[in-house]
This record gives structure tokens, C-alpha cells and sequence, in this order.
DNA sequence: TTTAACTTGCACAAGTATGTGCAAGTTATT
DNA sequence: AATAACTTGCACATACTTGTGCAAGTTAAA
């Protein structure tokens, strides 16, 4: 005897839950110091249930960034390309379709004690880009005039200008996708149609490309 | 008799107050919600001095918001040039010479009660850089792939990367002001050979180009 | 229908932040 | 040296937020 005689969660209880991730994934990315109480009243609760789910504030931060960066990670999975112009593209489009993820991460971990892990949880992505931009700085492909390191910070904040901009003036999943690899070649050198050409060459990079199968 | 008698305010005075103004710059830079306590530590006072100063904090806000903006406005006053694209990289070349202004109004103006404030005030901004997009989408020497206003904001919030980037990052005077000018025109669509033969090849976009000058 | 899970409202403690009054001290200025 | 300006520390009121205990109600599930 111990867990087996437990019963399930309810299910109204499960969904509250959802609920509570995601009115909080809502509000604060538009202020990161939102309160539980707010919270709480647009995933329609009272505050104190909040703590029926969750021990504390830093404990519901802490599962919406595990879980964002968690999404963000598995999305990278199958990002291999020998072409590094096109592989950075490709890490931008993987990028776009988990927006919510991103700007929660990229809002909240700048300060306060999350900071370290989402930055530790987001390595492999930081890596990923890196990589393709020292490659692309190998064969000519991309611009030669900034260290990799500043290049590659530059690619980071300028994809999450476009999930800011797709947030306040709404853009097709389509147009979206397009512009977030638009704007990354452009920072890494490429002129608009240059740009645009790599996308349209690249069937990997077509708002329809296969995504990763789910062989589990 | 009125303000006749009164005694000049005194020197220590002043001074106190431009550096709690400095202070505020520096510590809502990484945190809006920075306490007046920290604020006024940072600048060697006590929190109950900064009542002498400002009626409350909004108030010292307000007067760093409006600083702000009149110095970034006045900065753009002597811009202008027939070449739309070296006009949107002197708009760029000045902003870089009021970054720390600049920086403080883009943390706080997003929210709260000067949200409104800052907008109106930086309106001459936005108006010139819609402008400078506007002629050069019509020469045909920027993307034409997206329209004016959504080009115009990617320009500002890259402008404000960059700020970003080298509050981080360190970078020397003029290696900033030719980065901000660089990604400005890369986002407008140019590769980045072409945007450093625009800078190379307009005088006025040069690190020791003649400022506006102040002929009061 | 009965049980256990879940939600709620209220009260309360604790922490933090702002804003003010006042008395006592310090310092620039005349 | 005298004065007014300025700073400071302290006390206090106010407000907002987090976290907890508990009793009473509601609802999903066995």
C-alpha cells in the first residue's frame, strides 16, 4: 500500500490546472510581475486555489519555463543540414511554431532565480545557432565583419523581435514563419531577395515541410 | 515680493538631484520596478531625500521619460538627405549617441501610466524613420516584401537590440555607432556589403562627422 | 449516493513598497 | 556667524502581494 489506492486526479482539476499555465504564459509576458491573484481570475479561479496546484509563485514560473524550454529542445531535435544558411533558417522556422514558449522564457528568465535555468535548459539552441553561424562564417556564406559570438546574440533577440512583433500586430502562421527566417538571414548578411531565394530554394523550409515524426 | 526673494537653490542640491536622476537611469534600465530605496542608495542618498526632489516616483519617472525623449528628438532635428537609406542610417547614427536615453524609455515606457507619454513624445521619430522607409520603398533601394509599418517598427525594436547588445556586450563608440547603422539598413533589405558601401560612401555617416551645431 | 477531490471565501501573518510628518543634524551660502 | 537649504532617521499610515489554516460548499467519480 502506498500510491495504489489513490484515485485519479479529477478531471475539471487537471483542466483548472491548464488553465492557470496558461492565463499565466498570457499575462506575463505582457508584464512579468503580474500577480497570482490576476492569474488566477483569467484562468477563471480564485487565488487561493492556485496554491491547490501549485506550492508556490516560483514553483508555476518554474513549470512554464521547464516545460517551454522542454518544447523548444524536442523542436530542435531534427535540425541537420549541410548547408549552414539554410540549417539557421531552419532553426528559426522550428523556432516560430513554438512562439507561446519562447516569449514566456525570453520575458521571465532575465531576472530573478529562473534566470540560470532557463539559460542552462536553453543551451542546446544557443549551440545549434552558433554552430550554423560559425559554418556559414566558414564558407563564405554569411558576414564575416562581426565575431560569431555578438552575431549569434544578434540572431537570438532578433528572432524574438519578431515573436514581439507577431504579437502585437497578428501575422499568418504562414507570414510569421517566413519573416522570422527573413529577418535571421538578413542579420547574418543576406540582402532581402538573397534572402527570400534561400527559402524558396530550400523545400526544407516551406511552410509545409514535414515536421518531425512522433515514433513513439 | 513673490519669487523675488528667494535664495538660489543650493549646489550640493543639484547635484543630488541629477544623480538620483542617473541612478534611476541606470538601475530601471535592468528593472522597471526598481525600488526607490535602491535608487536612491545608488545614488548616496536616503530614500526620504528623494521626497525633497520629486513628489513621488512617478514624478521622477516622468521627468526621466521626458528628458529622454526631448534629447532624442532634438539629436534628429538637423537630419536630413536626399537618399532615403543614408536618411534612415543618420537616423540610426544619432539615436546611437543618446543610447542611454533611449534605453530608459523603451524599458519603461511598455506599461504604466507614461506608456502614453513616451509614445507621443517619440513621434517625431517614428514619423522620420516611416518616412526615410517610405521614399526608400519607392526608389525601389529597400524590400518592398513588407509594408511601410510593419518595416518601420522592425527597424526601431533592431535599433533597440543593438542598444541592448552593447549594454551587455561592451562595444567601443564607433563600433557601435557603424553596428546600429549596419543592422538598420540590413533590415530594410541589404546584404551586408552593400549596407557598409552605403556607410563608407556617405561622409555624414562617418564616426567623426559634424554634429548639429549648437548655436544658442 | 456516497466519497473524496476540488474550489472558495475569509481571516491572518509577513514582507515589501510608497508617501508623510517631524525633530535633529549638516552644509552651502550670504 | 547667521540663515536657510538640504539631508537624515524614525515613526506611522497605507497598500499590495504572497502564503497558510480552516470551514463550508460544489462537483466529478466510484
Amino acid at each position: 500500500m502506498s500510491t495504489e489506492n489513490a484515485r485519479a486526479p479529477r478531471r475539471d482539476a487537471t483542466e483548472n490546472r491548464a488553465a492557470l499555465l496558461d492565463a499565466a504564459r498570457l499575462l506575463l509576458n505582457r508584464d512579468p510581475s503580474a500577480s497570482l491573484e490576476a492569474i488566477a481570475a483569467a484562468a477563471g479561479l480564485s487565488r487561493r486555489s492556485v496554491y491547490g496546484h501549485f506550492a508556490n509563485r516560483d514553483d508555476l514560473l518554474l513549470e512554464l519555463v521547464t516545460s517551454g524550454t522542454a518544447r523548444v529542445a524536442s523542436a530542435l531535435e531534427g535540425v541537420a543540414h549541410p548547408d549552414p544558411t539554410v540549417r539557421l533558417a531552419l532553426i528559426a522556422s522550428r523556432l516560430w511554431r513554438e512562439v507561446e514558449s519562447v516569449r514566456v522564457m525570453a520575458v521571465v528568465a532575465i531576472r530573478g532565480p529562473l534566470a540560470s535555468h532557463t539559460t542552462a535548459a536553453l543551451a542546446p539552441v544557443r549551440t545549434a545557432v552558433r554552430e550554423a553561424i560559425d559554418d556559414g562564417q566558414g564558407t563564405g556564406a554569411m558576414r564575416q565583419d562581426l565575431p560569431v559570438e555578438r552575431l549569434a546574440r544578434l540572431v537570438e533577440e532578433t528572432a524574438l523581435v519578431v515573436l514581439e512583433e507577431s504579437a502585437e500586430h497578428p501575422l499568418g502562421a504562414r507570414d510569421g514563419h517566413n519573416l522570422v527566417m527573413l529577418m535571421t538571414l538578413g542579420v547574418v548578411g543576406y540582402g532581402w531577395r538573397d534572402a527570400q531565394s534561400v527559402i524558396d530554394g530550400a523545400p526544407e523550409l516551406s511552410w509545409s515541410a514535414p515536421q518531425e515524426e512522433d515514433a513513439s
